[in-house]
DNA sequence: CACAAATGCTTCAGTAACTGAAACAACCAT
DNA sequence: ATGGTTGTTTCAGTTACTGAAGCATTTGTG
């Protein structure tokens, strides 16, 4: 049996990604999921939560959901046309359009919010203890 | 000041839930960024990391992907005209095709593998017995 | 101040991902 | 055999997305 040759990744390493990427799979289900219930679509959904928390220009929007300006016209449109946001002007540049979150749109994203399950279940087999270890190696993970 | 009115979610489970989010954002990421840089997209990168392990029937691929056999059609289209994949019959019954992928598409999907930055460097800031710890919280989280 | 460059948004054309219904072939059970 | 089920594709229709072009407004520079 010849010595190991100093693997790119060694199979711990592996693992973890691999965990992660499950994490990831279950997340992004459970998000569909909760945004389907709502008749949204995920992208839809990410920006609504975006707009719950203030209105935000255009460009922003594009930049925070990394995709082209053009195509949050789109989105927004679409929610627009469902009553859950609307374009206000921006006092400050009248180039502006603001996307807004309606009242209606500020209830959907809460429920939306309160609808992802697996945000809640699978931590709460966790210890406080175990929480703090776990956010403190996600957070190094992220700061790396 | 008030007793604390238990709370649906404490503070440190909020947190722990927004990392895990930014997590699976910055995984996501990194996933199509890698898959982008072979002129992938992410649809299709699932796709042939997939079959990389072994070829699959259309259907069995439409339920790991979550979604229609009528979509797995489009996507292993583009693929195969691009010489990635490519559909066999299954000998034990003929209704079914198989998607594999050819030497190309596994050459493309071990480059698409080694090229997710995400998967290494964050992890590398991270000791063994740290990563065993990690592994066994997120173990803990999905099993739940 | 004037005016050119930059910025913010939308529109348009084109592609990809997706759904659901319909069609077809092959399988399988009675 | 025949009728129901299964695996795939095709089709029509929606959404998400990009990149180029266009229009309006703002901003920076001489």
């Amino acid at each position: 049996m010849p010595a190991p040759q100093k693997p790119r990744l060694d199979a711990l390493t592996v693992e973890v990604v691999e965990l992660i990427g499950d994490v990831v799979a279950r997340f992004y289900e459970d998000y569909e999921e909760a945004a389907g219930e709502h008749a949204l679509t995920g992208a839809q959904a990410r920006l609504l939560s975006l707009l719950s928390l203030e209105p935000l220009p255009m460009r922003k929007l594009a930049r925070k959901l990394k995709c082209e300006p053009s195509n949050v016209t789109g989105i927004v449109d679409r929610l627009e046309s469902r009553g859950l946001v609307e374009r206000r002007p921006d006092p400050a540049d009248r180039r502006v359009k603001l996307a807004a979150a309606t009242d209606e749109g500020l209830r959907v994203a809460r429920e939306l919010r309160e609808g992802l399950r697996f945000a809640r279940a699978p931590l709460a087999g966790l210890s406080d203890e175990e929480r703090l270890s776990l956010r403190d190696l996600l957070q190094r993970m992220l700061n790396a």
